[in-house]
DNA sequence: TTACCTAATCCTGTATACAATATGACGAAT
DNA sequence: ATTCGTCATATTGTATACAGGATTAGGTAA
């Protein structure tokens, strides 16, 4: 019996304010006052406000008591940072998860591997970049018994695709490390605007390498090298920094 | 022309709910109901549910979509990986630290420095844990031009002391490392309530210790070793940690 | 007795009116 | 002309009433 899920205002408000900022709807640095919200998501204050605190928890805004809010605005120097961040927390817990891996975990992985690789071969290079509101399931916060989908993109483009899968992959990844704060961490220092907007900027090559990574990263837990696992992730992840620059210079 | 700060409501709610949790007056695990946090703060649900929402965040209490908030239970292993990231993530920072140190925020070190080792000369042993409720400044979030006071002993005993000098010696080494992704990441990994019970858990010798680590990290700053600070910065927390495993092991 | 269904109750989620605070414009005094 | 103070306005913070989902107790059927 599938009842037709049913989306809460809040949930309603966080999806249709972050799709905004995502797609740029909003532009960085621009105020976001809590009435216009309200028409824009044709809900009350109350979960608009609950949005906002979420979407300042996540990075997406920045807020300031009593003032009001703001699209968080990105430096170059931020995005760095960021990953930078990344490259050491994610890596350590890579080695970790080389520990922990199992058969099963290492079945996952590559089924999304094979996955990634097939949708290479069947699609065409940047289609278009709709990122539908498609009313996933929502999570109130970070260890509650609903799952965040970080969905995006269902049918669309091919880094939308990537972007799905990669969240994927490395959410077993980061699950299997199976430290908590760690987990935390990594949250921490993975913006999701930042994320969203370096898969758009991948072409096809640089999907293609990164999906080779994947692939490296599963044959070093299939022995359990865990530094070789740490490795490679660092690599996949400065990788990423790198390609974010390099499309940003120009 | 001091004005006597006003607190707002969400900030009351806040504050007397963490203290009450950090107090042991809402044991581990139990339910916390909307109405019943009303009548103990005198706040209506508004401000209530903002401070149970930041709350969560800071890992205090745990919160369930449509079904609740709950006191968080921290398991010996939930520390035991707390302090492992921490020891990850604070000693990298450290080592960036060391880089980017300059004169004067040496200088504020050592004065902190100093003054513990003052207060554990002329202090008496402990004494009692009265942890006041003394209406400090307050912070919306970690971005906005409000800082936030993390105090919570002035004059009380000296785990009460050496917590509030502690803490402002790891918020400059923290801050002086830079990177906001990282600051970030610290403060996932550094949950309020395990750091305020572990420094309630050290006796005089232990922080004595713990100051002499800060001596040792002053000194490799002056001298610019970041490799020295990232090894010192380790061997202080994970110290912490140990001191913590073998306190509860009784 | 046990399993399941129903209904009453509790509690969280939402809407909205009101209060307090910040912002900006206007005007007076220097 | 400039600075400061005051007032009007806009926007966030708070209180509270109402709606809807979740839990539990009671009762009926197997």
């Amino acid at each position: 019996m599938t009842v037709a899920k049913m989306l809460q205002a809040s949930d309603i408000a966080y999806n249709q304010i972050r799709n905004a900022i995502i797609e740029g709807d909003f532009p960085q640095g621009e105020r976001l006052t809590e009435e216009a919200l309200v028409a824009f998501c044709n809900v009350s204050r109350t979960p608009v406000r609950d949005a906002l605190q979420r979407l300042d928890f996540e990075g997406y805004v920045v807020s300031r008591k009593n003032k009001g809010v703001w699209v968080r605005p990105w430096s170059l120097e931020d995005v760095r940072a960021a990953y930078q961040a990344r490259a050491l927390i994610e890596s350590f817990n890579a080695a970790e998860a080389a520990r922990r891996i199992t058969p099963q975990i290492i079945a996952q992985l590559e089924h999304l591997v094979q996955d990634m690789e097939q949708k290479l071969a069947t699609h065409a290079d940047n289609v278009a970049h709709n990122a539908g509101d498609k009313a996933g399931d929502t999570t109130r916060n970070n260890a509650g018994d609903n799952i965040s989908p970080e969905t995006s993109n269902e049918a669309g483009d091919l880094a939308g695709l990537f972007l799905d899968n990669n969240q994927q992959f490395h959410d077993i990844v980061n699950d299997t490390g199976g430290n908590q704060s760690i987990r935390n961490a990594i949250r921490a220092v993975t913006p999701p605007p930042i994320v969203r907007r370096t898969a758009h900027v991948f072409d096809r090559k640089r999907i293609a390498e990164s999906n080779d990574h994947h692939r490296s990263l599963v044959a070093a837990f299939a022995v359990k090298d865990s530094t070789l696992a740490e490795a490679v992730m660092r690599t996949h992840i400065l990788a990423a920094a790198s390609s974010y620059e390099k499309y940003y210079a120009e």
